[in-house]
DNA sequence: TCTATATTTGACACATACTGTCAAGTTATA
DNA sequence: TATAACTTGACAGTATGTGTCAAATATAGA
């Protein structure tokens, strides 16, 4: 089970580009891409954005990587994460169902 | 579907208890309980354990309504929100089976 | 209405967490 | 051992979250 930081990393390797090429191209600083790539640090929405494109990644794919790791991350130690895990989803069904007015 | 502040509120209410005995209980100012029950603010753990003793709640439900309402807020607005719901719940599997060192 | 009580709102100071930048440190490779 | 690649930690700036408080508003009863 990969994270998203190894996911980057790996495919980085893979096209043999540098931390230095690829934070260029991402317009970051190379220690923070080397913190994401160990999972340090986050990357935005842009960042991914970005290096989906260099990195020649599915740039949905990444996302989804992105937001699950965050989850898991974040609730991995409770009992009922998994429980969570479902209501969530019924949650954001009925959400998505019934937009909020602004 | 019920947000953990409104099933805070109608237990609260069902009970004929004020915002003053409830936070008075919990030990919270009751400006603070009153923007629980708004969801203009969230508890902390400790606090949903106080609050389901007073207000006669299973604690292990709340936190259930209380994590899967992080988890939709965060990602409801995301297309691929599904998507990573499910990738969440494997990585979460995989985590709790593959335990790390510290 | 007037009054008391319940609730909401917003400002505040404080703490915590996250940001990008940078330089110095370490590791790896030739 | 020299060079390039990568990592680490400190830093200041910013954002975000915290509890406290008093004033504003809403609600209910006489």
């Amino acid at each position: 089970m990969e994270t998203i930081g190894q996911i980057l990393r790996n495919k980085r390797q893979e096209l043999g580009l540098l931390l230095r090429q690829v934070s260029a191209y991402v317009d970051i600083d190379q220690a923070i891409l080397s913190k994401i790539e160990r999972n340090e640090r986050k990357p935005t929405k842009e960042m991914l954005g970005r290096l989906a494109e260099i990195l020649k990644l599915d740039k949905d794919e990444l996302l989804i990587q992105f937001i699950s790791d965050k989850i898991a991350y974040e609730i991995v130690n409770e009992d009922c994460a998994n429980k969570a895990l479902k209501v969530a989803e019924r949650k954001i069904k009925y959400l998505k169902s019934h937009p909020v007015k602004n």
